[in-house]
DNA sequence: GCTAGATACTTAACACTGTTAACGATCTGG
DNA sequence: CCAGATCGTTAACAGTGTTAAGTATCTAGC
């Protein structure tokens, strides 16, 4: 895996070079991370919402429209189908327009399966590094997070 | 943004916690990157094909399903609506059951301009970070580029 | 306390992408 | 030369996205 030239229009130095490097780095960690996730048998819609169901716990559909960055309907059918495969739940709050959804526990355990095989299989796609490496790789990624959203 | 705890079922060490804020890290840079893409008015799916026809090359179809990992008769589609925007061109080989596409002059320029969105939005996030601090980003991710495909 | 407007969700209609199955055209080996 | 393999397209269907419209509920103001 070689990492692609700087396009034209762009300054060469370490700041684009690193955002270049990074670019990279990340589509080929994830799309190692996205082939575990079809074991699931869910749809990556249907996966992605109930991991924040799971994550960030209940909200209702329009927060969890803005979550995801769908318009509220798309979110609607979503958790029909989750309901229906008993991974997910509507409820009710004080303000009786609002709809909240809730994971199951068989939507919970689903997710965190899920979460675990993808870390497997990045760790061992690391195992090929070093320790002193890996120690590096993880300062970085930790700084990442940490700063800001990055 | 921090990172999620390691789930159950992983040992806890210096691999997996790798693994874990990689994962976090990956996911955030590209979030942010696929925001630039709108720009391109293309869809997802149309892009990543122009995409992969700007940087590796004329590909038959059949090439380019496996690159996608989707079917054929999905690549085909695409290309007829790339065509139609006039993105990319069908071709022939010698063998005549084959179909070659190539990206025409402003699909490669819609690709290049788009590349470079996504880079600069990536370059002025880690602008928060001191030089020094790019430059570690800069060396994990070139290594991990180098080794293999993680 | 009542009503007008805002808000939250759902339903409907349509576009795009993915799949598999079936078909036509072309190549290849015996 | 022909039977079978290969390549691409078309068709039919499922899933997800959108916007528009409808229903129910809340809230503000009189």
């Amino acid at each position: 895996m070689s990492i692609p030239p700087l396009p034209d229009g762009l300054e060469d130095n370490d700041l684009t070079r690193a955002a270049n490097a990074l670019h990279s780095a990340s589509i080929h960690v994830l799309r190692r991370a996205r082939a575990a996730d079809r074991e699931s048998g869910l749809t990556p819609e249907r996966l992605s919402l109930l991991s924040v169901l799971v994550y960030a716990g209940a909200r209702t559909i329009g927060a969890l429209a803005a979550i995801e960055g769908v318009s509220a309907p798309a979110i609607s059918r979503i958790v029909t189908a989750l309901e229906a495969g008993g991974l997910a739940r509507r409820g009710r709050t004080k303000d009786a327009r609002e709809v909240t959804v809730i994971a199951t526990a068989r939507g919970r355990r689903l997710v965190e399966e899920g979460r675990r095989r993808r870390l497997m299989l990045i760790a061992r796609e690391l195992e090929r590094f070093t320790r002193s490496d890996i120690q590096k790789i993880r300062a970085v990624a930790e700084m990442l997070e940490r700063r800001d959203g990055v």
